[in-house]
DNA sequence: TTATGACTTGTCAAATTTTGGCTAATTTAC
DNA sequence: GTAAATTAGCCAAAATTTGACAAGTCATAA
């Protein structure tokens, strides 16, 4: 599950408008319905704001928010695996 | 092991001068000495150059190089762990 | 001590990337 | 059909990255 799908998600169970929440982040709807289908990344300050709005849970979607951050670094390389595994032992 | 730390290692064992490979990536010496020391990031390109000009296995030097830039991204997040078992099930 | 070579530090401008918003197009709901 | 919602495409402003230069430190040798 990708970010912005979830957020359509809980945008969609709540029954809010795109332009509602766009409103509530001080950006327009096209920018807004990018960040939905992942064609823009939200700031990390919006994500907090979002999982208020949307009464979720904070760290379950700043999860998926980085995620997504890390995916599109490692998603072309061969060594993708390798260098998670390197990273994981280096924050712990 | 960083990526920097691990150039400057082959650099040394083969007892060559940071201004000769920077003369080889065509950068000059103080751009190659940050590279070194993790100040500044290499291009993808350029660590495959120091592969072969340090006769080093390309993939273990991609994997690290990699694993430096996944590590900046969420090296300050709660939710590190979470993110990266997430993408690494993601890139599977 | 002075000189030299290797490396590092700091600063700057050019280049690239990201961001945000506008307009217009398309899709959806009625 | 039309009106609202969403998406697509484009452009300029802002931010980040990149590379180079000048000047600095540090160690060693003359």
């Amino acid at each position: 599950m990708q970010f912005g799908e979830r957020i359509k998600e809980l945008r969609e169970s709540k029954e809010l408008l795109q332009r509602q929440l766009a409103a509530s982040l001080e950006i327009d709807t096209p920018m807004f319905s990018k960040i939905e289908r992942g064609e823009r990344r939200a700031k990390r300050e919006q994500v907090l704001l979002l999982a208020e709005l949307l009464e979720a849970d904070a760290n379950e979607l700043l999860t998926i928010w980085l995620a997504d951050q890390v995916y599109e670094l490692v998603m072309d390389e061969e060594v993708a695996e390798a260098a998670l595994e390197i990273v994981k032992s280096r924050i712990k």
